[in-house]
DNA sequence: TGCAAAATAGCACGATCGTTCGTTTTTTTT
DNA sequence: AAAAAAAACGAACGATCGTGCTATTTTGCA
């Protein structure tokens, strides 16, 4: 259960009971060979992933790429791992600085949003990965998995908040909402994305608003 | 442009000026290859099609698999075409019985929906296809595109005919409500195949009375 | 039944894939 | 500075990829 508050561990066996003096050459060569390796599975896919390609962008040898992961599959749930990370720090983290409740439930919908559709250059793995993966099983898949529904329940414990903070209706159903905002960005990335439409990003914004609307709190003094 | 309404022509060069007597062997064991190819398309992705594991699959050799296309690109376009043409023949014609307006637009979301989850062995090409080719140029992405957006004029039409019947306000916003709908579809596809996900189906059906609701036409005598 | 044409097979090519292994270089520790 | 450990290299492997050739087989028509 990795918990989207505690952090990553993104490390080989490495008993890390004893930490090294200084951080090994080892590891920032690594840490850039996966950097390197999310920008590139962001364009092509993480099958699209080689170890040749990769190679070629670091400057190193094949070999000397592959000894970091011991397989193409650990190098895969790797770049997974990373893009967690990633997406940790720059949507989840930074909003829980808003306030609980539908103040940091739309900052959430907001920095997803901007996630998937602005950073062009990053497109998302956790929607490319669950189409590649849907029919594919082994342990890419499993870290896939648990990685989106970790990012999930957040969400449903954000939407959960929004109601017991009297934002939402009481009887929000939580998962319901989820189902459909997780809709509009997934639209929002296939317009914005394949489709290359303008304005998908507005569309997904009022439609945030209109799945919104079915569950606001009854109003009581305005 | 192809219209989602005149048949496509899935052939080879053939002048068509001269339909031959009987039909050539050629073509039926070209149907059957391309019948194979979706299938393993559907599981694998378009890019996982590989003229080898298909030459396997339908116990030819990999050259007699190949002279029926010329080149690996064809083949994909072929199945792509082939969904087209499956796509029109199941959910886009048979809707087209049910009465203009709304309860055609119901019957087009009802069919769609079971296209993409019932049909298990037949994942959804237009929604795997988005995600592998959306940095991908080149005659596939192409005609992805044009497929796509065939099926979502045809969509649009018939948001904007059940505007005009009256079953929908006047004002409807059709290109919303589409990129509404279309994210229903893509959040089922998500949940029931890759987060396998009981229930999605139904999530998906009640977020479509949800995002049609604010459209609903202003209620008149009831 | 024979002939032309179409369909399929067989084989080989260059390229790239993930992976293994032994060597060499670089880094860290003593 | 020497010794030990870690990191990177280089070459090769078997497999598979798409594709091009030339036979061989199968088909459709006279």
């Amino acid at each position: 259960m990795n918990s989207l508050v505690s952090d990553t561990d993104d490390a080989p066996p490495a008993d890390a009971g004893v930490a090294p003096k200084a951080l090994m050459k080892g590891r920032q060569t690594r840490a850039a060979i996966v950097d390197a390796a999310l920008a590139l599975a962001s364009q092509i896919g993480l099958e699209g992933l080689s170890i040749g390609a990769l190679a070629e962008v670091t400057g190193m040898s094949k070999s000397g790429v592959f000894a970091h992961f011991g397989s193409r599959e650990e190098l895969q749930i790797s770049v997974v791992r990373e893009y967690h990370a990633k997406f940790e720090d720059e949507v989840f983290r930074p909003s829980m600085k808003a306030p609980r409740g539908l103040p940091r439930l739309r900052t959430l919908f907001d920095r997803w949003l901007k996630r998937v559709s602005v950073e062009i250059d990053s497109g998302c793995i956790y929607i490319s990965g669950a189409v590649e993966f849907d029919d594919r099983p082994g342990p890419v898949r499993d870290a896939l998995v648990d990685m989106v529904n970790t990012w999930q329940h957040a969400l449903e414990r954000a939407i959960g908040a929004a109601a017991a903070e009297g934002h939402l209706r009481a009887d929000t159903d939580a998962r319901q909402l989820l189902f459909e905002i997780h809709g509009l960005i997934l639209a929002l990335h296939h317009d914005a994305r394949f489709l290359r439409h303008a304005g998908a990003e507005e569309r997904a914004r009022a439609g945030f608003e209109r799945v919104l609307a079915p569950w606001a709190a009854p109003r009581r003094g305005d």
